[in-house]
DNA sequence: ATGAAAGCGCTAACAG
DNA sequence: CTGTTAGCGCTTTCAT
């Protein structure tokens, strides 16, 4: 492998003079850049990584944490992220937690060790205990989820309203009647989503009644799901329509409708959110919130380049969301 | 950030023996390590990667080149690969190509400035041009797909054994018209599994029928599953049962079906292909090929590390499938 | 506009 | 067993 030394001897000028070309920083002459271009064509030279960031002391190398990749939730914020990330000149490390502590630590220690000059993260908890500490040390940007409590930076949709927003639409045709499958996990979108969906019956003049509330598994899962929506669609008074804060949610509470010998929408509508792939792959297709997952990932990206280089911190920025109509809702 | 400086002074020893404790290599007495690592915790050192990789001309870093990451196929098959190469002290940089050249390319110049040692790829048309010339500069390992005609190190299924075994399996429920959806790209694993196929059915007399045989598109999309569903069951002389190479092109046949007011088991069984999650989020659930993704994946690092280490290049493994029988096959 | 040289933090060869 | 020292490849003063 040539080194800056080889394309120096090479185009018969300083190892200084071809550190200026390649950085296109520093007065040299034409008939210099000219040179040095030659030589590295011919050598084939390319920069070695670990001179450059020994020298430098920064790792152009951002890390992202994301809890698992089977949620396909994720797939497009991590382009989003990705893309405007390597526009900036920074590389990227995917961080798959899998929800597991030591795996969290050992990324985290990237940071420490210079392996890395920031971080998205998209899943956090709303009353985590830790991220404050790390991003008074580091750039941070949360993604989706968020802390509550600490001033870090943070781009979302807006829940509260989206979730209002399905309610309204619920109403509109007809619902009055409207059950809500959230989670017991502690993601401050779940939170936000549950208080918009209150906001929103209260609006329409009914009541929030907690029979017509049930809370699936932490882990959002499909069976949690179904159990959720068995549970609400066999209490006494059935609801005529669902929200659920997420899709697979939804497609859990369709299939438990289903087992209990009751057809959508006939005899019930359902809402999801995040309008993943399958939320088409079944019949009926799902009625949805839509989230603008790139662009949620690209803002992120830009904060996060922000902070690095200017040491701004905190804040939120709020994406549109949109409510998606397909066939999984009709009048009641 | 303390340097190994700062811990040999504090320690009262040379940043020689400093380096010695830390990397457990080279004799040094008790007393010396005692002090070095009292220092060290006091400081809160930790070496600097920069420098020690300039210096040792290696990353510890490994690619994983993945398509996309919606694909629920890859998920465990990473965290097999992650697992083991952490284990070994490599870190791991997800690639996500999606499809795009202009990307594939900016990662494979992380092996060439030598940002990586190696690379383990996941998908690869059988009759890539590039993997050879790059599988002779860098250690490479193919997993699930590969290359034929270059002799590249490989793990997967016996794709061949797996597919015939289907067919097996369905002519014992006495199926004799048994259809084939497949794709039109260039995966070795799609050969293999209508190869096999094609075996299973000559083995049970039965002929190989051109009109039983069905394309969906490339990217193996449920879209293009319903098509080639639709396609193969609108045909004359109706197949009962079909055998798709992917559970998304399954449940695209399914649904296929259903549209043409077919009931999946009553007038068609269908068979899968990767047991991935949403196998069992539909209903009925389906009949597939379970692939063991973890072990796929761990097999791939510790063939990519011995080959990092010792060069040795070549071969293939192959890991046992498992045909898991659900509710989408019956006996005809 | 250019070059000489110091030094980023670390490892390893060598001398003791 | 320990210390001295020469770089790994690069950037960046500081002279010229």
């Amino acid at each position: 492998m040539a080194t800056i030394e080889d394309v120096a001897r090479e185009a018969g000028v300083s190892v200084a003079t071809v550190s200026r070309v390649i950085n296109q920083k520093g007065p040299v002459s034409p008939k210099s850049v000219e040179k040095v271009h030659v030589a590295i064509a011919k050598l084939n030279y390319q920069p070695n990584v670990w001179g450059r960031r020994l020298r430098r002391q920064e790792s152009r190398m951002i890390l992202i944490f994301v809890p698992n990749i089977s949620n396909p939730f994720y797939a497009s914020i991590v382009s989003g992220i990705e893309d405007t990330m390597k526009k900036d000149g920074y590389g990227t490390m995917l961080c798959i937690t899998n929800g597991d502590k030591s795996r969290e630590e050992d990324f985290i220690k990237l940071l420490y060790d210079g392996q890395a000059d920031g971080a998205v993260i998209l899943c956090i908890d709303k009353n985590d205990r830790n991220i404050g500490k790390l991003a008074k040390e580091f750039p941070i940007v949360q993604c989706c989820e968020y802390c509550v409590g600490e001033d870090i930076s943070h781009v979302s949709v807006d829940n509260f309203a989206a979730a209002r927003q399905v309610v309204q639409y619920l109403t509109s045709l007809g619902h009055e009647r409207i059950g809500f499958v959230g989670s017991v996990n502690q993601f401050i979108s779940s939170e936000d989503r549950q208080k918009g969906f209150e906001q929103g019956l209260k609006e329409a003049g009914l009541s929030v009644d907690q029979a017509c509330f049930a809370y699936a598994d932490a882990d959002y899962s499909f069976n949690s799901g179904i159990l959720a929506g068995k549970e609400l669609l066999s209490r006494e008074e059935r609801p005529t329509a669902i929200f659920c804060i997420s899709d697979v949610l939804a497609l859990g509470v369709i299939r438990a409708a289903h087992n209990l010998g009751l057809e959508v929408t006939r005899d019930l509508s359902v809402v999801g959110f995040d309008d993943v792939e399958y939320a088409t792959m079944l019949s009926p297709m799902l009625t949805t919130i839509s989230q603008p997952r790139y662009s949620l990932g690209k803002t992120s990206a830009q904060m996060l380049i922000r902070q690095i280089e200017s040491g701004e911190q905190g804040g939120g920025v709020y994406l549109e969301h949109k409510l998606i109509l397909r066939e999984s809702t009709a009048r009641h």
